[in-house]
DNA sequence: GTGAAAGCGCTAACAT
DNA sequence: ATGTTAGCGCTTTCAC
């Protein structure tokens, strides 16, 4: 692969020359650009990124790291990032932290070595704290998103999980229901805590008891076993209801309440947080869900980190919290 | 942030020692070695990767350039691709090409850019062929997976298509199906063809003629309109059952079908290519497919790679061809 | 065991 | 309008 040296010498101009021609920065003759643009196209001229790097100190690269690339908000999230970071000329690496802290930690280490210009983290838990630290220490331009990691203090964009979970309660109340379990996530996570926390609230605040076994922890991605489910179901009075923390704990219950012959909604409501696209339009019953605007998670954790990037002098970590749209579907039933 | 200097420096030796107890090669004497060590951690040193690179000649980067990040088809692939990388040591940049074959350009081109060290890409369609040729032309290790590219040999890993379509097909007749439409994706995609070739040899094998108008063509990602949905159920007689050709056409033909009041698999039977993961369990009904083992097409990709990247010699490229299993679910209904 | 010199490919800054 | 010099941060090579 041919360098700048090489081009400079046959076009019997000097390397600045070649180089000015390529950034279109500078005064270079037209002929002469001519005569170097000619060269570069014959001997198949890449200039190599990483010398650019180098000098410039700036990679042009930014890091999107998330807990499960498979998560169908994961992506949507990403294609957001993607977007808008080409827009203002930079790539984004995607980085697959698998909700384990060790896998985030080797991808925050590989952001340093290779000095990315900006980081979008949605945290694998508490636990991260150690990793976002670390990032803070050498003032890398960073934007959490999704997830709030407790005694860290970023730029911030996160979903109303507390406003969603309570509305989504507050719907199977009025439908009538009164015995309402909920499946969250993991509690080292912030948005499981908040939406548990919304749901005890509309439950205390309708006048509903609160009960500890109405409420299960599931896992935000894999397979959790089914034991829960059985459980909950063997709780006297039965839950009429449950409010599912995410698309994949959702997932999660539906299947488990067909494989036991239970009816959703006509033996059991269903309401949930976040989405089943693309397949939303596969799956039944539809669910009533509090859908969060993936894509601009994304693209707005840019628009932040931009700021940072080119300095714009901002006084205090800023916190944006995203709506979510309740969305009534068939999966929370008819009034009782 | 600090460099190999100024941590040879205050470590009272040359950037040489420095650079021996970083990477653990030639001979340090422990003492030196513990001095360098502590140095490196009271400054907060993090090796520059992007110097290394460019001295060393080699990036320590794969790319993985796929159509459609949302598809979990693809992104279970990434994961493949991802965890056997990371055994060798390599790093993988996620490329997202929309189908769009600019955008695949453009990474095509960031690739070069950024000297990665191999490219694994399930292009876009045959007019991939023009972004394949450029790799080619810089003798950077390639693989192309899931689809093959007209005119184009490189080291590939497909699914077999053809035994697939083949096996769907004879299913659904099997069953007693006489009248089977075909919804495929775009004919520019070498999936989508051989599904409609298998579907065809094994419609005549069997005796029944084939129909154009039994045919169509939708986006393998993006919603389709579905005016094909109402020209198929148009047709006289009307089909009893629909082959398609990748999970997102069946989302499509589900939905459709759902909001035209006709059920599957009692008034029409479905049969597919690929899955609904992770909402497999939550689709309804549960559909009859061909399952590829898409982890498998990243790992075993990565690990033609490393071949080429470790200059094993071989005579010339490699086809790998993985069987999917037909797994039989209540989407196909019973027998006529 | 350790170091000095040269160079990977490029550009910033200063000539001319 | 073009060239020269120096240096980004690292490793290779050879010297001691």
């Amino acid at each position: 692969m041919s360098n700048i040296n090489e081009v400079a010498k046959r076009a019997k101009v000097s390397p600045m020359t070649v180089s000015r021609v390529l950034n279109q920065s500078g005064y270079v003759k037209e002929e002469t650009r001519q005569r170097v643009l000619a060269v570069m196209e014959e001997m198949n001229y890449v200039p190599n990124q990483l010398a650019r790097s180098l000098v410039k100190q700036k990679s042009m690269t930014l890091a999107l790291i998330v807990p499960d690339i498979t998560n169908p908000f994961f992506t949507t999230v990403a294609r957001g990032t993607e977007d808008m970071a080409r827009k203002s000329g930079y790539r984004v690496i995607f980085c697959n932290s698998d909700d384990d802290f060790l896998k985030e930690q080797e991808y925050t280490e590989m952001c340093l070595l290779l000095r990315v210009d900006g980081i979008i983290m949605a945290a694998s838990g508490d636990r991260s704290k150690a990793n976002l630290e670390r990032l803070k220490k050498f003032n890398i331009p960073l934007v959490c998103i999704d997830r709030e990691v407790k005694g860290i203090d970023t730029d911030l964009i996160v979903g109303d999980s507390l406003a969603g979970a309570r509305a989504l309660t507050q719907h199977l109340i009025d439908l009538g229901h009164r015995h309402i379990a909920m499946v969250t996530g993991p509690l080292s996570i912030s948005t499981s805590r908040e939406r548990l926390q919304g749901y005890k609230e509309t439950l205390r605040q309708n006048g509903i008891d609160y009960r500890d076994d109405y409420v299960k922890e599931a896992s935000y991605n894999q397979q959790t076993s089914g034991q829960y489910l059985d459980d909950l179901l063997a709780s006297t009075p039965r839950p009429t209801a449950i409010f599912t923390a995410n698309n994949f704990v959702a997932a999660q219950v539906v299947r488990g309440l067909r494989e036991r012959q239970i009816r959703v909604p006509e033996d059991l409501a269903i309401v949930t947080f976040d989405e089943m696209e693309p397949y939303c339009a596969v799956a039944e019953p539809l669910l009533t869900s509090a859908l969060q605007h993936a894509y601009n998670f994304g693209s707005l954790a840019v628009q932040l980190l931009m700021e940072r990037i080119d300095g714009v002098p901002i006084a205090q970590p800023r916190r944006i919290v995203l709506n979510p749209d309740i969305v009534i579907r068939r999966s929370s039933g008819e009034k009782l």
